[in-house]
RNA sequence: GCGCCCGUAGCUCAGUUGGAUAGAGCACCGGCCUUCUAAGCCGGGGGUCGCAGGUUCGAAUCCUGCCGGGCGCGCCA
């Protein structure tokens, strides 16, 4: 573990230059001392810029201040040297064999006292096939929920399904007036082929109907209102639509190492009332009032307040807000209640929102979704369709939205609708995952064959499922796994097809979910198909790879010198450390690997702080192109010095874990072979 | 008009709390497979960090203004 080791650089340093300086505790250059690693091993492995800070008020140079700094200091358990540099900089260098000793065992369990952590993502309108962009939204919202585990946190994974939505409502119309199909002849489709591509088409076509004739939305809007009350044979219809649509989701995303704990209908928070309920609260503080005049005469609406903050909330409030002197400007009004009574998808998810938090004082019931290994729950209105022995789901201290940065302004209202009913803690626990969307490259666009004459002049096309322009994710996935196995075939010609095939899969998902990750969540990703379909480099596969590698030398080594991986911390014990106390390239090279890969937690721990994933995916990828280095430069099964081998392979094996691990967070697996 | 995001090598992107010589991948050029898997490694060329001010011992990073691009701001979700 490496962070109680900043800790300790942190205190004892504090400590230390209080009292050289007569400065007291309280004072902020020693509240938050800085420790940064150091760039190269040969420097140090921690280092602290403290004496520049100090320089000035001690009118003394950096260099001066830090020999003092390191004098005073001395020895510190844990550290073999701690040194002035010559430009300022205290470094810090760790007892090597005692931590790499120490890292090798097995690291315990991270445990929080936190309360539970809900993660809300993926949430596809359930009409057609996942594309490209719910990757990106699938692949980060996993992956936190992965780190917050890793952190110790108790996680729930929902899934949202807005089954009574347009999307799905223009769907059913498209089959009853577009294909005049009955319900039974849907069923027949969905049996027997692709539903949710053919879903995909038929919502583009649909699209194009209405546009056609503008008359045609009269048949959305009663079919929507059927959805929402009836049980029409239309209700019927986009029951079952959404029903399979979602099991092709689920099915999709299994391919991505993606799981959820619970689905959320929306349907099921109409049914059960949770909106009358929340609105009632919502009158009942004056949060949402009846609108009497203007254009929105009749609406429930909800005054919003241009202030509240989007992201973690500061405790520093402006105290040079601008003043709105300006009386023109009418104050911003969102519509939570049309004025025909029905809820807009703000209100849903206000009640949503509320329940997540156990603020609703209502329930679901609950149904086993799916059985097996990962049984899944669902969500549903009906008593007797519940299924015994669910969990308590909801009632969290955390709750976040993973929902593309589009949705920014709806999710600040939820945050405030929260906080307007006094719920502050709840509020500041809000918390928008926001990220950048995918779009398409020119060159891929063309290369599917869309019509790009619109955004010819932009420097990307949109993905638009309306449209049905898009990267399916079934495809992308398809072409990967085809290509990976084409590869793996070419280097192991033995392989039995189901082996290849089951290589080729974690492959293929290494390479997408890499993919979605490496870019930081401000980036618009301009998807490129070549770029994506990259296995070299800074991708999934390469760091797979990395770990293969490693992984291959220790049947050798037990074969070749008896060792066995496990056994490798107790071989250490009496190992010579001159190998990695050595002030030489070699020592220097072999502790850099060791330190690189004990720094997972520290990466980790601001991954989530930040709410920035990429810092996994570089972090990884830096540390297989540090194992790589090391792998060409030094060998460990013809090393002919023992402790040099030994130190070697403990090292290896270490780092191999390592990466394992960061890439089982980014829910890669490892295949044996490849 | 208002709000949020982006601008770093030819292209795509990293750059942590302001800190040591601004890095990586791709592309390009040159090397390395009788030695643990070449999906790899080593070397090379390539930079007004959008522009201009400011703060600081120190700015790609913080502040202000401007320029260019993207996305929001609906009785859609």
């Amino acid at each position: 573990m490496i962070l109680p080791i900043h800790t300790l650089v942190r205190s004892r340093m504090a400590e230390v230059v209080g009292r050289l300086y007569d400065i007291p505790a309280g004072d902020p250059v020693l509240a938050a001392i800085p420790v940064e690693p150091a760039p190269r091993r040969a420097l140090g492995d921690l280092a602290v810029p403290i004496a520049f800070e100090l320089a000035r008020r001690l009118r003394k140079p950096p260099r001066a201040i830090a020999q003092e700094i390191a004098a005073a200091l001395g020895r510190i358990e844990g550290f073999s040297r701690i040194e002035a540099a010559p430009n300022g900089y205290v470094n810090f260098f760790l007892d090597r064999p005692a931590f790499v000793r120490q890292w090798l065992r097995t690291a315990p369990a991270a445990t929080s006292s936190e309360g539970k952590a809900i993660v809300e993502h993926t949430a596809i309108n359930p009409n057609k096939a996942a594309h490209i962009g719910h990757l990106r939204n699938a692949a980060l919202g996993d992956a936190l929920g992965r780190l917050l585990r890793f952190l110790g946190r108790d996680v729930e994974i929902q899934n949202y399904i807005d089954d009574t939505g347009v999307q799905v409502a223009d769907v059913a119309v498209g089959f009853r007036e577009l294909e005049h199909k009955t319900l039974d002849e849907v069923r027949r489709i969905a049996d027997t082929g692709r539903f949710d591509y053919y879903c995909w088409d038929l919502y583009a076509r649909v699209t194009e109907w209405y546009a056609g004739d503008t008359v045609r939305l009269q048949i959305r809007a009663a079919a929507l209102h059927d959805i929402e009350h009836g049980t029409s044979e239309t209700a019927d219809l986009a029951r079952f639509v959404a029903d399979r649509i979602v099991r092709a989701h689920l099915a999709t995303m299994r391919r991505m190492n993606i799981g959820y704990d619970l689905l959320t209908w929306e349907g099921d928070i109409l049914r059960l009332h949770f909106w009358t309920h929340a609105f009632e609260f919502l009158k009942r503080i004056g949060a949402v009032f009846l609108q009497t005049e203007g254009k929105l005469k009749g609406c429930w609406v909800m005054r919003i307040d241009e202030s509240v903050a989007d992201g973690p909330p500061s405790n520093d409030t402006p105290a040079t807000a601008p003043a709105t002197d300006d009386a023109e400007e009418e104050p911003r009004e969102k519509v939570i209640v049309r004025s025909d009574g029905t809820v807009t998808y703000v209100g849903k998810d206000m009640a949503y929102q509320l329940w997540k938090f156990g603020l609703l004082g209502r329930d679901f019931y609950y149904r086993a979704f799916a059985e097996g290994p990962d049984r899944l729950w669902s969500t549903t209105s009906d008593p007797a369709a519940a299924t015994p022995g669910a969990p308590p789901f909801g009632r969290a201290s955390w709750v976040c939205n993973v929902i593309d940065t589009r949705q920014s302004y709806l999710q600040k209202l939820l945050k405030q609708a929260l906080a307007a009913l006094g719920y502050q803690d709840q509020a500041a626990h809000s918390i928008h995952y926001s990220y950048e969307m995918v779009a398409l490259s020119h060159a891929t666009a063309r290369e599917l064959g869309y019509d790009t004459s619109g955004d010819a002049d932009r420097p990307f096309v949109e993905v638009s499922g309306r449209k049905g322009q898009g990267v399916k994710a079934d495809d992308l996935l398809d072409r990967l796994t085809e290509k990976a196995a084409a590869e793996v075939s070419k280097r192991n010609a033995e392989l039995p097809a189901s082996q290849v095939r089951h290589i080729a899969e974690s492959i293929a998902t290494a390479a997408v979910r890499y993919f979605m990750v490496k870019f930081s969540r401000g980036k618009v990703i301009v998807f490129d198909i070549d770029e994506a379909l990259s296995f070299e480099g800074e991708s999934g596969p390469y760091l797979q790879y990395a770990v293969v590698r490693a992984n291959n030398i220790f049947p050798k080594l037990k074969e070749r010198h008896g060792l066995d991986r496990a056994d490798l911390g107790s071989a250490l014990a009496v190992a010579s450390n001159a190998v990695l106390v050595a002030d030489n390239d070699e020592a220097h090279d072999l502790w850099g690997l060791v330190f690189e890969a004990a720094r997972l937690d520290e990466i980790v721990e601001q991954a989530v702080r930040t709410l920035e994933l990429s810092v996994v995916a570089k972090y990884a990828f830096g540390l297989a192109q540090a194992f790589n280095g090391f792998y060409h430069k030094y060998s460990i099964l013809n090393e002919e010095r023992e402790d040099a081998r030994l130190w070697r392979a403990a090292a290896v094996a270490y780092y191999s874990a390592q990466l394992a691990r960061a890439l089982d967070l980014m829910g890669c697996t490892v295949p044996n072979k490849m």
